[in-house]
DNA sequence: CTGTTAGCGCTTTCAT
DNA sequence: ATGAAAGCGCTAACAG
């Protein structure tokens, strides 16, 4: 735990190889014209003394830090640990850092959250943020270039999405068509983007057809939510279900099974995201798979369009695709 | 899409304020004694401008960036997306940022990233690094501060690790006393000193018991590896699974009971890890709990009081705890 | 082709 | 108590 020797300086460097500052820096940069013999012997002396440009007086002289912050609602999702995955692979290959910030789904904290981070960074990408249009329309003007992830399309940003309504429309569509007439929606986080997009998909599903009764029952977003609504969704005697997420599902698919009711048989079950779990819970569940890590990668493409000055999607949709496994069956 | 307008720097500050730049420096600050009339009106022209100060250009001065690193093997590893969930929280609570940097389990990269991220941050952790101690003694005097998650004790760096060892070893005994005599476990990744660290558990508890036999059978660590696996495991004969960790083990449970297989009657499964899933499978898995999450918040820890100049423990062991559910059984 | 100089925005002696 | 000035380490005109 001994202290590591003080960073040689570019003046370290200059000194050392009898030259001026701006030579090592032309040689670092590979910047203009540089006699060889000069920059072999730059070369050399940087090697020696293992000397690296300091980013921080970089950053401050270039403006630019290269680097981006992403602020998300709650690490501990997968949906926004595929996200974040996504960013920062596509960030890396781009030679970009990033700065994470956790808001704890404390929605008072987003715009904090994101201004300072904003502030150290080149620009930030807000994965899903919680806060209402009203808060949100203004704090994307001061926070430029900025990219909104899961959100409706923005006036002052691009805008990544999954389609969620589409996909649990596609997922409603499927329990109907199995004969399944009342089910219930486990709704999620209620003020979140992802939700209100559920919400719409469900009228959708009730417009087109006026036999079918959607019960919305608040729930949550993990696997206790799901376990916790068993009795509030055997009470409304549905005979499918269409949970907020993957983890929402197994939830109820494990308080149903022990409480002895079959799952397809006595009630289907859809999921939402196509977690890797999905596929290995008994029975495997139907849901809809949310191409996360590439909504990332997207949102990163975006970002980096914006940094280069080049013109960005305003808005891109990703589709998520409809997974047909053995939670849903025919109505009993 | 609008760009945001420049921000105010100091000097516009000093200048409608109608004071030098110390003064404003001062004030904001809160340093030393100005005149409180004075500092009044600078919060004022302050709060009017939106002024703060830029980070980059403190961070410069300062020689700090109140920002850490941390490098991981694999993002999409949920034990370690635990662990930098821990460490996130907690160092945000201290007012210090996260950088992230994603090794993709390519040992080669480890040092460079780790090293480039150093240089813009105020020290680094390094999750469960990949490299050989050869490598990681000497790149850890010139990462200090650093601080290490999941290795052996090391002379230049504190460690916090969970007690695998312990932990599996305490599964093994768990097999033993319930009469399985051969047992096979599925290792993870091979260089990995978690791996090394369950070889070591498999030693301590064949050394302990004459009659236990253990079969090693190269697998991975998702779920994928453990489906895989089944036919492998089957042709043992063995009575008894440690998996390497939760995912394997499900992987495993789907396989064998697509297989007609019976857990626990025909074959016990241990798992390792307890994500939140592993009580929902069927059976519920016993494994063991280990506390990714406080091991991330206590690296931290150790990384603040280097930060702060204080010691840090050397060495912090966390101790998994295991959770008996159904998928051990007496053998048959 | 190379060196000198002026900042990037801020903190901190050092004077006053 | 306040301001002037130096400097963190680097890049980019600007001269020569």
């Amino acid at each position: 735990m001994s202290e590591a020797p003080r960073k040689a300086t570019i003046t370290d460097v200059a000194r050392a190889a009898g030259v001026s500052l701006s030579t090592v820096s032309r040689v670092m940069n590979g910047n203009a014209t540089v006699d060889p013999a000069l920059v072999e012997r730059v070369r050399a002396t940087a090697a020696e003394l293992g000397y690296a440009a300091n980013p921080l007086a970089r950053s401050l002289v270039l403006g630019r830090t290269q680097t981006i912050a992403v602020v998300v609602p709650d690490l501990g999702n997968p949906t926004f640990q595929a996200i974040l995955r996504g960013i920062s692979h596509a960030a890396a290959v781009d030679g970009y850092h990033v700065l994470i910030a956790d808001s704890g789904e404390r929605v008072e904290e987003e715009r904090v959250l994101a201004e300072e981070t904003r502030r150290r960074t080149d620009g930030v990408i807000l994965a899903a943020p919680r806060m209402d249009e009203a808060q949100l329309g203004p704090l994307l003007e001061t926070l430029a270039p900025v990219v909104v992830v899961n959100r409706g399309r923005q006036d002052a940003a691009p805008v990544v999405a999954a389609d969620y309504r589409h996909a649990l429309r596609e997922l409603a569509e499927h329990l109907h068509a199995l004969g399944h007439r009342r089910i219930v929606f486990l709704a999620g986080v209620a003020r979140s983007a992802s939700n209100a997009a559920r919400l719409a998909a469900l009228e959708d599903a009730r417009a087109a057809h006026d036999d079918l009764e959607i019960i919305e029952i608040p729930a949550g977003v993990d696997v206790d939510s799901g376990a916790e609504a068993a009795e509030a969704v055997l009470a409304t005697g549905a005979t499918g279900v269409l949970a907020f997420n993957d983890l929402v599902a197994m939830g109820l698919l494990t308080a149903l099974t022990e409480r002895g009711i079959r799952v397809p048989d006595d009630i289907s079950i859809t999921g939402f995201d196509d977690i890797p779990f999905a596929r290995h819970t008994s029975p495997p569940l139907t849901t809809s798979a949310v191409p996360a890590v590439e909504v990332g990668a997207q949102a990163w493409r975006a970002l980096h369009s914006l940094l280069t000055g080049d013109e960005a999607t305003p808005f891109a949709s990703l589709v998520p695709q409809l997974v047909l496994r053995a939670s849903t069956a025919p109505a009993p």
